[in-house]
Formats: structure tokens, C-alpha cells, sequence
DNA sequence: TGTACATCAGTGAACGCGCGTTCACTGATGTAC
DNA sequence: TGTACATCAGTGAACGCGCGTTCACTGATGTAC
């Protein structure tokens, strides 16, 4: 049955949320459409009412998500301390979409790519001023190498079986950042 | 037709080599059985007779490079500067397996994830011995950080698709594990 | 060393399942008067 | 403001395709004598 405007607004809100939350804890290939509507609250026949395919749905998921994610970024000292820990890693559905999905996004569709590329993009650019809205490339370096470094200790971390080494991983890749970005104020040439 | 065991033993190696590779290229779940035979030059059918299942062949094919990969280890400089190139990063069907499946292991059977795991432990532990044979716990640390970032890095830059952007994540990382690793030799407690 | 035959690695057709997608239908919405 | 009706968001059965897996068969291998 027809539903109202707004009603048909809030569902392909809440459609593009499940699929959010189910891409990050399961990856794009094994979340199905039926899944992901059910988990809006509907049936898997409405789907193509908005949006055209599968693809369709990853793409504007993944800019959905940066979108919303953009606005409570913070300075990156405390962006680590709530990143590279055994919570994050250990929710993934609600965790960063780029520790998530961006391995994946590889075998996705170009407007996926694109997402995700606009997504480290602006993610970069932001970390990279100050408070005050100024930068330097000393800076952007470093939020660059430390950026890598915990998108890689989260995706390993998430890879290892043994609790142990994994909770070394996070605490340990945290210690060395912040060990780097103190100790070595002028960084060697390329 | 029946093979000779030998002949059969170099078909097994081919269908894991053929198997790594196609895996590392497309990840798991985008490579079917029969393409991995075709590509060893055996037919779908005669799989069965090898591995009990496609899990199965995932768990043995990581098994496989990792103990194949673990003898060219060097030390971690010199690993550094051919890693994190665009010659790696463009080439992921006989790059790092860490780098190109570590992320989709995590939606693997326990089988894979296992072999994902000890080949991680295996590699920190090969590269935190310095030639003499003995280790440090800031050394640990830095084999840690230095490997975090490395696979992040290539992750990301294969998911970025402006290839200015990709380059710079690659290039920067590299400069910035490197100012790391000399600038601080004393690194912040945790 | 030859020969007869049981074994069994590999072949390719077939099966069954789950997926993305389509479509005829329903009934609430919202507009024209 | 009330009424008649066209619209169209959502439903659920159905379709077609590709995948992992099975199986009857083939013919070279390798063993028993």
C-alpha cells in the first residue's frame, strides 16, 4: 500500500542505515537486498522503488555514512585513543566504514569507489588543519601515516583469532603513533 | 583419465598456486571453483578430489603462500621500500596476502582465519629478530606500527581511485615510517 | 620382463539452492472538482 | 470542507542465472602374478 511522502523518506533513510550497519559487520557480498530491508522494516519488493540495483544501494550507503560521519570529527590524538581500541574493533557495524569496507570496495562498482575515495579525501583535508585552519605538509604526513596505521591495526587486529595478539596489535600500534608523532618533530626526506 | 601421483601432487600445487593468485586478485568470494581449475588447466569436476571444499581450498591456498613467503623475509628497511610501491599496490594477485586478504578473512571459515593469524604472528615475530638473533620490546613495538601502517597504506591507496591521491598515501607513509623510526629511538610509555 | 585387471584422477553433465531482479496486484495517499 | 478517483509505495510470488557440489563415466596408472 501507498504510504505517505514523508513516510517513504524516513524508509529509504532507514533502508540506507541497515545497509550501513550490515555492510560493516558482514561485507558487501554476503548482506542480500532481502536482509537489508527486512532489517528496515520491509519486504525485499519495494527495494527497486528506490534505488536501481544492488550496486546502486552500496554506493549511496557508503556516501550516506561519510556523510553523516563527517560532522563529528575531531583532532586526531583524540580521534586515537577511542579508535585503535578492543570496542571499536569489536563493533564493526557501527565502527569506521573505512576500516570496514575499504578493502572491499575494490571488487565494488566505480560509484562505490568513488564514495570511498571522496570519503579519505575529506577525511584527510580535515584532520590535516588545525584548530586555527591552517596546515603544512609536516602535518598532513603525519595524519597521513597514522591514518594508514590505524586502518591497518584495526583490519588486523579484526584478522586475528588469538586475543591476545590482537589486543597487542591495537595497543601497541596506539603506543608507537603517539610515540612518533612526539619523539620525531622533523621528519626525514623522502 | 587417472594420473600418476606425481603428476596429480604437481596439479594440487597448481590449483593452490592458481588459487592464491586469483584470490589476492578478486578476493575470495568473487573467484568460483571452476575459474581456479581452469586457471590450474583441470576441469570443475576433479576439485573434490583434492580439497573437501571451497573453505576448504581458501584455508589451504593461505596456508600455502604463507609458508611459501615465509623464506624470503628480510629485514624490515629494506621490506619497507619495495613494499609500499606502485608496483605493489597495482599487482595484488602476487603481492602480500596480508595486505589484499587479511579484511576478508574476517567473513572467512575459522580454518582461514586461523592460517591468517599464524601467518601474522609469524611475520612480527620473524621481523622484530634482528639479524644477531635477539629482540626488544620497543623493537616488537615498531615491527607492530611499521606493519599496521604498511598494510593500511596499500589498502587504502588500492581503494583510492585518483591516482595523485593513491601515489601520495604510498609516498607519504613510507616518509613517515621512516621519520618514526629515526627520530624517535625513545618511544612515549602507553 | 610381460600381461590382466583393479584402481582412481580427471571429465562434464546435472542438481539444488540462494541470490538479484521483475511484476501483477493492493490499498492508502493526495489531488481535482 | 467533502467526495471520486488516479497515483504509486509497498507486497509477495515468480523468474533466471550462477554458483558450489555431486555423480556416472573414462581411460591411464600401477600392481599382482
Amino acid at each position: 500500500m501507498k504510504v505517505s511522502r514523508e513516510q517513504m523518506a524516513e524508509n529509504r533513510l532507514r533502508i540506507l542505515d541497515a545497509a550501513s550497519r550490515l555492510f560493516r559487520e558482514k561485507g558487501f557480498e554476503a548482506v542480500t537486498v532481502s536482509e537489508v530491508m527486512k532489517a528496515a522494516g520491509l519486504t525485499h519488493g519495494g527495494f527497486y522503488g528506490h534505488f536501481t540495483s544492488k550496486d546502486d544501494l552500496v554506493a549511496q550507503a557508503l556516501a550516506s555514512t561519510f556523510r553523516a560521519r563527517a560532522e563529528d570529527t575531531q583532532d586526531i590524538a583524540a580521534y586515537l585513543d577511542q579508535y585503535l581500541t578492543p570496542r571499536h574493533r569489536d563493533n564493526p557495524g557501527n565502527g569506521c566504514p573505512i576500516a570496514g569496507l575499504s578493502a572491499e570496495s575494490r571488487h565494488q562498482g566505480e560509484a562505490a569507489r568513488a564514495a570511498i575515495t571522496q570519503g579519505l579525501q575529506t577525511q584527510i583535508a580535515r584532520m590535516s588543519r588545525t584548530p586555527d585552519g591552517d596546515t603544512s605538509p609536516e602535518m598532513r604526513r603525519a595524519v597521513i601515516g597514522s591514518w594508514a596505521a590505524m586502518v591497518g591495526a584495526i583490519i588486523l587486529s579484526r584478522a586475528i583469532v588469538d586475543p591476545d595478539l590482537s589486543d597487542e596489535v591495537l595497543r601497541e600500534t596506539r603506543a608507537w603513533i603517539r610515540g612518533e608523532s612526539e619523539g620525531s618533530a622533523e621528519p626525514a626526506a623522502s
